[in-house]
DNA sequence: CGACTACATTCCGGCTACGGAATACAGATC
DNA sequence: GATCTGTATTCCGTAGCCGGAATGTAGTCG
């Protein structure tokens, strides 16, 4: 991966908010999504963006995709430099701070079904 | 300056080579040219983008134009971060290290004129 | 099977970036 | 003033990104 095309993902102010919150860990759609506040469709479009260049993972689990950075061993030596340097330039900004706020008050289940019947069968994502 | 709008200005190539030399020091536009093996119109357009927001100065020198990255002393912390990362992801990049060779073999005058017939009174630019 | 959920894709429109040719401009020299 | 040199700007065309509405798809549940 060149590094332009790293430069070129991190370009755009919502996938900035989608890999500072996956730096955190694995995250489904919906989390991404609720944590963000933006539309489905935004969301799932540059998920696909990054992931069509490798920066991001993706794996399903059920009605769920899952999506993640890949493991520090297997990044390119820029990809973990930018990474770790968006780490830092985030910490003082509003937005990320929001963001990582509104994640930490979701639920632990990705769907309402999954609180209200569910705990029997119908289960959360397990990000 | 927001942090996007940092990426945005990464995310060229001809940009990220500029910036790569300027981190050396500065430098006219002619010398960034031949250095890059670029038309014209091409440098000085992107020099134009990194100007407008702040990521490089301008300053007139008689018939040259020096850009440079403001002292490290006045830099957004993102931007110094930026530009650091940047600098050791380059390291082993081809591109950008012929360009720093291409300028090393750069004269010190800029133009033809300040060889040739100047010293006395034809003085090339001072980068 | 049908219905529902989570997510992806397609099809637009608008906007911006990029590149090159030509032109304009500023300062120096004559 | 005329001219040259270094640089900037304008005027194109093209291409890509971005957003949203609508539609499609995969998997689950009953």
């Amino acid at each position: 991966m060149k590094l332009v095309e790293i430069y070129q993902c991190l370009c755009d102010e919502t996938r900035l908010r989608l890999l500072h919150l996956l730096l955190r860990g694995p995250l489904c759609v919906c989390h991404l999504q609720s944590a963000l506040g933006e539309p489905q469709v935004k969301i799932s479009k540059h998920l696909g963006y990054l992931k069509a260049r490798g920066l991001v993972t993706a794996q399903r689990q059920g009605n769920w995709v899952i999506y993640a950075l890949p493991p520090e061993a297997e990044r390119a030596p820029e990809v973990a430099a930018n990474l770790a340097c968006l780490q830092d330039c985030v910490a003082g900004s509003v937005v990320f701070k929001r963001d990582l706020a509104k994640l930490a008050k979701e639920d632990l289940e990705c769907s309402p079904l999954g609180r209200v019947r569910g705990a029997i069968k119908k289960r959360g994502c397990s990000c």
